[in-house]
DNA sequence: CTTGACCTTCAAGCGAACTTTAACCTTATC
DNA sequence: GATAAGGTTAAAGTTCGCTTGAAGGTCAAG
């Protein structure tokens, strides 16, 4: 399989594919008598791991020192712990993005709530203060 | 107040805030009779507001877009649109962390799941096959 | 009157993950 | 044999959100 078509086939640009190899990630391509990359349906696979390591919020420096350079010695002890530290990450990011969905949601509360009689640049300064509100840096 | 305090007050790098200056998000600050750069207090609660909606994900091109030039012309309608949006963007990468995380959870069941008579090399396959399965691009 | 902590500007650098460009080669089709 | 659609390389450019560096001006203390 010529690079265009593991392109096509993984969803990904030719461009980062080389880019995969020049990093490290994928060991060079085997070549065709014209000098053109060939690649084994099995480097489908190995993208597609790439990809979804990356969606997991694994950098590709990460997903090369876990990526074993032969395909069948794995650093079972040091993936598995890089995966447990992955979803300690991750979850961290979901406490994060929950409390700033929380934060925007009472955001639109209080926008929401500008009494009848007061006008809009009241209200502004209303919820610019309960905004500003307690965020200084201790000295 | 210089910026070297607000910069202490409010967290941020005093290099920051000139940054954010230069981008438009704010405005030039008046400047004492030696050319620093003079701040009123207001200025804390608007770092505050960007450092919150930088937090919630908006990236400073959007902040700036949000932000009103005079303190008190808030664009009402368009605020609230963004943050809908911003929130449903956060439900999105939510959904995706929720299911990276589920799909590095099951990787590492699967992974610890290894028969006790199976070799090293075999469960790699094994893992492989499972991690590689239903991947490709439609044509 | 020198030292050091601040402040100023403008320009360049960084790191991540690619893409784009330029210059050239190969293969298939009209 | 011209053209277009692919492939090759190396190097430079992009975006984001800043930081760092160079080359200065300002100000209080000793």
């Amino acid at each position: 399989m010529k690079i265009g078509e593991l392109a096509k086939r993984s969803g990904l640009a030719a461009s980062a594919i080389r880019f995969y190899e020049s990093k490290g990630l994928l060991k060079a391509a085997s070549r065709q008598s014209n000098g053109y990359r060939d690649y084994p349906p099995e480097a489908l696979s190995l993208l597609s791991i790439i990809m979804d390591a990356q969606q997991a919020g694994f950098t590709l420096d990460e997903i090369k020192r876990l990526l074993p350079t032969d395909a069948a010695v794995w650093r079972h002890a040091e993936l598995m712990t890089a995966l447990r530290d992955k979803v300690a990450d991750i979850e961290v990011l979901e406490a994060r993005l929950a409390q700033s969905k929380a934060h925007i949601q009472s955001l639109m509360a209080l926008i929401d709530a500008k009494p009848d009689d007061m006008d809009c640049q009241a209200n502004a300064a209303r919820v610019l203060a309960s905004l500003g509100a307690g965020r200084e840096q201790p000295d």
